[in-house]
DNA sequence: GTCTATACGGCGATAGAC
DNA sequence: GTCTATCGCCGTATAGAC
């Protein structure tokens, strides 16, 4: 029989000041900050009131980590759709993007210990690459690589040189990461030069003509 | 004053035992599972006599960092100096063994919430790094790249890039991986190209003539 | 629907007996 | 060198007050 046991709305604004306080503990000190005690301390809250809203830390980190997949996957979408004539520069950036890097990092060591976070975090993963590798794909005419690399390995570059470069900073290495930017940053001005004059956000013409 | 507790020698047999026990829980369950508990369970004695030879968890996890460490430098640079003609394959093939690679996961993940580790990944880090880029600044002339390519940034890629492969692999992502690859060995036969009737490891010439 | 209060076993760590 | 006892904090669960 299962648990007759109550949990709390997902619409509530609790529920999501709660899971602020766990994203900013998960930020500052590590997904081992993360308990019960922990979340409720920093939401002024008991600690019970927290495991009424996410019954075990699982349900939280699950939340947690579907609550940014969203939130990226739209800004993404969203950049990809705006600029969609520098598809390159787009993943390159996303990818470089710090705020949410830290958190991937945490859940990526998280997903060694928890099922449930691996599975969202394949899940997820493949529909990023997915609308990444089509962005790519429909531009890779332009893209001047040679015949050995395909769309996919280069989205495989531009995707996690970026996160290991931030890898690697938050351990203190940074040999060579001036040279690694400044190579795909010249390569991007190549194949995907910016324009003068239009140095903000692009958008399709079949939107509004630029005057 | 400081505490006068006492500590089990370095050279003792159980205390390598229970580092041993701790590696295999560090792989097989993830850094969380290493407890005094489950480790002196693990080793078949009890939780207290783990903490005489690691006075903290602290110590413990420095203790497994140092120990894989070393041995891991050990072996690259003897595979550096054997098959010294050829350091890019052997950057690839160091950095795409898996057996430490795991674990050095999981050591990234604990650098964010202890301060200890992070200061050894860092030192141990750059370590490797210099050698590999000494062996590789070496046979530069020969890696055929274009200009705007510096040692530093291709020792970087050969050494993140099968990391990342096997991060993303861990989460069950495996797109364009064997494309990734093939791209990269394709390379290595280029500017390394293995030579018939070579197929073991090479020495140095003033070692010992092949015959 | 929200929130408070309490209980349980596992944890890191310590002190000291054998 | 080995083992036992103990402390306070933790994740987790549940009962029940508002």
């Amino acid at each position: 029989m299962p648990s007759p046991r109550r949990v709390g709305s997902e619409t509530s604004k609790t529920r999501d000041a709660l899971l602020d306080s766990a994203e900013r503990l998960m930020l500052d000190r590590g997904y081992a900050a993360v308990t019960y005690r922990n979340v409720a301390a920093s939401g002024g809250v008991y600690a019970g009131l927290v495991s009424y809203y996410f019954p075990t830390l699982d349900d939280l980190f699950l939340a947690l980590l579907r609550r940014r997949s969203e939130r990226n996957l739209d800004r993404l979408v969203a950049s990809l759709d705006a600029r969609f004539d520098e598809p390159l520069r787009v993943v390159w950036e996303f990818n470089t993007d710090e705020s949410s890097a830290a958190l991937i990092m945490e859940f990526l060591a998280l997903a060694n210990h928890r099922k449930s976070i691996k599975a969202e975090i394949t899940e997820v993963t493949r529909r990023v690459r997915k609308v990444q590798l089509e962005a790519i794909e429909r531009h890779w005419s332009r893209c001047r690589m040679p015949d050995e690399m395909s769309p996919g390995t280069l989205l495989f570059l531009m995707a996690t040189v970026p996160k290991m470069l931030q890898l690697e900073e938050s351990v203190g290495i940074c040999e060579a990461h001036t040279d690694t930017i400044r190579l795909v940053e010249h390569y991007l001005d190549d194949v995907e030069p910016k324009r003068p004059g239009r140095n903000g956000a692009r958008r399709r013409p079949s939107a509004r003509a630029t005057a």
